[in-house]
DNA sequence: AATACGTTGGCCCG
DNA sequence: CGGGCCAACGTATT
């Protein structure tokens, strides 16, 4: 269908076709790529691609969902997808949903609907990277303009590297001195659209709506608990509006005060998803603090306040686009070197939360069922995993947390299993969290390990974080056998916890000794030698063990 | 070279 | 529940 003359004019030059190419960034308000598409174009295709790679069931993965995502957050992707149709629809247009690997899609579409304008959000994934380059490569070539905002972050992350002269920030308080206020702060967002283009012809493709779970091909036996945490724009302004109501709450929020185990009203926002995948602006977000800031006496700072959490995430994503292979130990400048163990088994028994330690093992539950939980339980959890007792290496909860977490981020996800597992950015070791006492002081009944381990529901408080240690009798009573109902300790916390500080001193040390520039083989060497040494302490300690008894 | 400081540890004390 | 101690790291600043 071409345009009738009448309808155009200087700003709308015949058939001009924009093509609004949807990735994150799923809203309508604060999206300069939307924006802009909608200006000055008498069609606008509002694309989404879906990839096969991302949405395609696996079988063969460790819980339902895809290869790369659990179920919950595909879920939680088509909720938005959805909203954000309704919301361009409610403008006059519609969201046009295509299969199949994005580029070869993308470019399709560019030709056959001839698209003058091509508009996305700019990404600094290292996969949107690589594949936003081949896009803006053959848009070029083409002759297509393109405009490719910064706009899922407050800061451009390039913006700051340079700043400090090529290299990223490593500490949060040098980013706060660099950043200072985003450049937009002063004027206010365009959060209204009133209408956008009409979409053109679609031509010989074949436009889906927005598919369901059964459509992608998931099959749900209705066992399966999903998070109950919907997504899209508007539930994401929903939250944002009753988070915002509360202004003292927001005036006072200390990020290392809230409780961990909170589950009915959890204390944060939960507005990560949201921004995870764009239903929310961070900038309005940031925008809405400032403007509470504004009408309180007094206030909390970063990086504690709820602006200081918005700062992390840009903190992680500055340090994330900065750094080569940031989402691996190998290589990585950052990231010391560490002879983690390689043990199948008890990384199974962490991710299915069967370590025996109740409360490390709700919050893994809660991990899969909800793909969300407090930020002090995820610590507790890594800390466990890596450094604190297991002695596992850190990329593989990395890949655990990528999978089922509804608000995964390549940046912060990475950026946090360096910090807990003192890879990079911290370095306290001998900080580490009791996988019993931690959860105890906010939650001395046990109440969450119940909701989430209904098999302990009935073992007296006393025993809850510690069931091993209860009498056979109570055990009896509360229906839960230790070692057949519900697991022994994998590991004593004990004696697992000073190991694990002593192999952070040894391999600290030797990453000092090499300026960490540690080989293959001197990790191999080290872990030989820790563990030679540690077999001597054990037998050492068993002989003492015996000499007492 | 010396110093301050770091999003949120555990434990014991009063 | 706040304070002091434990044992102690690296980064950034001076």
């Amino acid at each position: 269908m071409k345009p009738s003359l009448s309808l155009l004019n200087s700003n709308m030059p015949s058939g001009s076709a924009s093509l609004i190419w949807f990735r994150k960034g799923l809203r309508i308000h604060d999206n300069p790529a939307l924006e802009y598409a909608s200006r000055a174009s008498a069609f606008m295709y509002p694309l989404f691609v879906i990839d096969p790679h991302y949405m395609e069931p696996d079988p063969n993965a460790f819980s339902p969902g895809s290869t790369r995502a659990g179920i919950s957050r595909i879920r939680f992707l088509l909720e938005s997808l959805e909203d954000l149709d309704l919301s361009l629809k409610k403008l006059g247009s519609r969201l046009l949903v295509l299969k199949g690997e994005p580029s070869e899609v993308l470019i399709r579409c560019l030709k056959e609907w001839d698209v003058k304008k091509l508009c996305f959000e700019y990404d600094t994934d290292p996969y949107y990277q690589a594949l936003d380059n081949k896009i803006k490569n053959y848009a070029s070539l083409a002759g297509i303009e393109v405009f490719s905002p910064v706009s899922h972050t407050l800061f451009n992350p390039a913006d700051i590297i340079e700043k400090n002269g090529g290299r990223p920030p490593l500490s949060y308080q040098s980013f706060l001195t660099l950043a200072g206020e985003p450049s937009w702060a002063s004027s206010p967002l365009l959060v209204e659209l009133s209408s956008v283009p009409p979409v053109g012809d679609v031509a010989s493709f074949e436009i889906s709506q927005v598919p369901t779970l059964k459509e992608l091909g998931y099959v749900q036996n209705g066992q399966e608990e999903l998070t109950p945490f919907r997504g899209g724009e508007s539930e994401a302004l929903r939250r944002l509006r009753e988070s915002l109501s509360d202004k003292e709450w927001v005036a006072n929020f200390e990020k290392p005060k809230g409780d961990p185990s909170a589950y009915i009203k959890p204390a944060t926002t939960v507005l990560s998803p949201y921004l995870k995948f764009g239903c929310l602006s961070s900038r309005y977000f940031y925008q809405c603090l400032k403007d509470v800031y504004k009408n309180v006496k007094r206030h909390t700072s970063p990086p504690v306040s709820l602006v200081g959490q918005l700062l992390w995430r840009e903190f992680f994503y500055t340090v994330a686009f900065g750094t080569p292979n940031f989402d691996k130990m190998n290589g990585n400048r950052i990231c010391k070197q560490i002879p983690w163990n390689d043990d199948d088994e008890l990384l199974a028994a962490w991710r299915e939360g069967r370590t025996g330690y109740p409360w490390i093992d709700a919050i893994m539950v809660q991990l899969r069922k909800w793909g969300w939980m407090h930020h002090l339980a995820r610590h507790c959890v890594a800390c466990f995993l890596t450094r604190g007792d297991l002695f596992l290496h850190w990329e593989k909860g990395r890949d655990v947390f990528e999978r089922l977490l509804i608000d995964s981020d390549w940046a912060i996800n990475n950026g946090n299993w360096l910090w807990l597992s003192c890879s990079s950015f911290f370095y306290q070791y001998n900080r580490i969290y009791s996988p019993t006492s931690f959860g105890k002081k906010y939650d001395p009944n046990g109440n969450y390990i119940r909701l989430f381990l209904p098999i302990l529901k009935d073992m007296p408080k006393e025993y809850i974080y510690e069931p091993w240690t209860a009498p056979l009798s109570v055990q009896n009573k509360a229906k839960c056998i230790i070692g057949r109902d519900y697991p022994k300790p994998v590991v004593s916390h004990d004696s697992a916890s000073k190991e694990c500080r002593r192999k952070m001193g040894e391999a600290y040390a030797l990453n000092k000794k090499l300026n960490g520039v540690v080989s293959e083989d001197d990790l191999k060497s080290l872990r030989r030698r820790l563990d030679e040494d540690g077999g001597q302490e054990a037998r050492g300690r068993r002989q003492r063990q015996k000499l007492i008894s």
